[in-house]
DNA sequence: TATTGATTGACAGTATACTGTCAAATTGAT
DNA sequence: ATCAATTTGACAGTATACTGTCAATCAATA
């Protein structure tokens, strides 16, 4: 095996943490969607669930803002939710323009039930490590991703939901 | 304050590693770009350039295993760097099937161009991070990554890309 | 009150990322 | 040599994820 020149490996993907945030996160995905399986529902719909649940009455800017999700690619989010009869959207009588969310009953049952399922898929992502390093992982992407918040489109700014408590529907 | 029952929190989302891995990986791409800006080049199309250039005349389906890319993907990524004029894509003698990846000289001066972009990037990912934790965090998710590779659809499979060396293009 | 500026939801456009299907071509077994 | 199974690239369809734009609406102020 002759050795090669440093152009020749790619070295210049594999090591590098934007090329294990890609595979991880695409790991992560399929590992959900295979434990979620008879549930039909995404990573991304599960968390809109969990924060229209939390935030009930929530409009679709500030639940973008709760779960650090694209307001633009968010409608069609709702629109599948909707479509599947987990959420309702019914328009504000303060503000015209805004339309606010509301789990319906086989919205909440759907999250119940799927729970466990989730909670398998995300013991399944971190199975591989010894329990000691996972506490450590998680608890460094954890300080990562706060320090980072700043930096992508949608920061996370979890106490903006709070904000709807304060107005009528 | 009064105390909430646990529906009421968004725990089940944001302590998850899930969530905490598309997290990551949307600031690592949001990071990677604002690098990136003036070379207009994905992290994908950059790891595509990078596998073309360590293994010359690859063919798309060897591509996606030594990227860890989906295959269905794969060809409009090569669509767009083929039409950046980064890529060719020739015809195999061996196999009319097959269809061939080059960089080409555009590509390479590119590649070479765009590495300290990529390297301040990556550095950018990690920065908040104290040295050793960055180290920790790397290793870790090095080891998850590849300790979960079959999990993907799309495992990575390095070695495939050697057995492209043993045929004639 | 009239106007300016900001917000909201919707949309168009691009780029991943996956499932599944298909035809053409190749390979392997008989 | 022929047929079956596999491989390859292409495509259709769905679901994130981002940039940017737009009209309707609201809020702040002159």
């Amino acid at each position: 095996m002759p050795s090669k020149p440093s152009d020749v490996t790619m070295d210049a993907v594999y090591t590098k943490p934007g090329y294990l945030f890609r595979r991880m996160q695409q790991i992560a995905v399929s590992i959900f969607i295979e434990e979620c399986r008879e549930f039909d529902l995404t990573p991304v719909q599960y968390a809109a669930l969990v924060a229209i649940r939390t935030h009930t009455g929530i409009d679709a800017t500030r639940l973008s803002a709760v779960i650090a999700f694209d307001r633009s690619t968010l409608g069609s989010v709702i629109e599948r939710l909707e479509a599947k009869g987990y959420v309702e959207r019914k328009p504000s009588t303060d503000d015209k323009r805004v339309k606010l969310l509301y789990l319906t009953k086989a919205g909440a049952i759907l999250l119940r039930n799927i729970m466990p399922f989730v909670d398998r898929a995300q013991a399944r992502m971190l199975a591989p490590l010894k329990p000691a390093d996972r506490k450590t992982l998680t608890a460094l992407l954890s300080q990562l991703v706060d320090l980072n918040n700043e930096v992508s489109r949608v920061p996370l700014r979890a106490e903006d939901a709070l904000e709807h408590l304060g107005k009528t529907g």
